[in-house]
DNA sequence: ATTATAGTATACCGATCTGTCTACTTTTTT
DNA sequence: AAAAAAGTAGACAGATCGGTATACTATAAT
């Protein structure tokens, strides 16, 4: 009887409840899921649960933290291809596209930006959970950086385009999710380009 | 004892609930707020709430309608002194500027988009919550066109326009949001200006 | 093979949720 | 002035919430 909290983080449980909690808190928000769903739906027993996590609160930073990660992970591998700034903003509005038109299986059905969505039901900017959401938007701006250095040398032009991408990539994910405008990635794609 | 539900719309006690309950919402999100805590910030008491609405979902659609009312009746008034394309984009986000500057009374405190965050707490395209959601966007969009009709006669021309705005503007609301860059509306007035 | 660990299933706790009800008071209408 | 309508305060019901406790089972390590 250990009772010591930290269970690894590999754990095939845990993995499986951040899962079916991450799908969940997608599609209904945070609020509007309880504990008791998450457990039937992942088919995990409530002990389990909070053997992993000592809390509901724990159990959503780690969905936030887990889903950084994926979201990272695939928008990294998607700019990969790209040699140049024309071609890394086709890659950018490419996966963009692929995402609000549900063809990324590791980020589940869209439904906005989680981060948004997240963020705003934690309003206080001294929440963890809200700090995880501006941390996130910040490793994009930071990606779209470091992937632009290599062609625009003078910094003011790349920053330029830098907020440009930042503002019709958020644009993009709100008319697709509120306007239910499948096609704005495209049509910020032939923006973009446009601007360069 | 009518108990026939249909309270006049003007009434102040049906003001004062929608005005705190949007107010809450807004800043918590639609789950995390319960009836008790309108309630007590509103002052007025259970049974008045129950004689004006139905249940919490027939006040939350009032919210709704009302944020898009009061919203939409700002918007036109802040575009009302444009009279051409380029001031139009001034107009429009110089009136974003102040808004996620928290400058703007009648919208409350600036906490993101309430249509966005509202759309994903409630994502069946059958719900009736998110549909208006969906109606407001578009009462935005028909704006747009309304407004550039007079200065650009060609429709091509002007549907780019209309799609540029909808796209910027959306994204100034997430990066003021989640990114707490408060210059987002200035930067996309810019690249706006810069694009006619 | 024994033993600690991690799991299941479920009852339970106190708090909170939406919504109803009663008793009383204030406001408005006639 | 009397009557109807709309308000307050708050107890209450039934469900659900997050979280704990108990009893038992499966798994994994020594």
């Amino acid at each position: 009887m250990s009772e010591t909290l930290p269970l690894p983080k590999t754990s095939k449980k845990r993995k499986q409840l951040i899962d079916h909690a991450l799908r969940l808190f997608g599609q209904h928000g945070i609020h509007a899921v309880g504990i008791n769903e998450i457990l039937a739906t992942s088919g995990v027993a409530k002990k389990t649960l909070y053997n992993h996590f000592v809390s509901k609160e724990a159990l959503i930073q780690a969905c936030v933290l887990e889903r950084d990660s994926r979201f990272m992970t695939w928008f990294e591998q998607a700019c990969d291809k790209a040699d140049s700034t024309a071609s890394l903003i086709e890659c950018v509005f490419d996966a963009l596209d692929n995402w609000v038109n549900d063809r990324v299986d590791i980020l589940g059905h869209f439904n906005g930006c989680f981060f948004v969505n997240t963020a705003a039901e934690y309003s206080k900017q001294e929440c963890v959970i809200y700090q995880h959401c501006i941390q996130h938007k910040n490793n994009i701006k930071a990606l779209f950086q470091l992937r632009l250095t290599p062609y625009i040398s003078d910094e003011i032009q790349r920053n330029n385009l830098v907020e440009l991408l930042l503002l019709l990539k958020e644009g993009v994910i709100n008319c697709a999710h509120v306007m239910n405008d499948k096609q704005s990635a495209v049509k910020a794609k032939t923006l973009a380009l446009a601007y360069v």
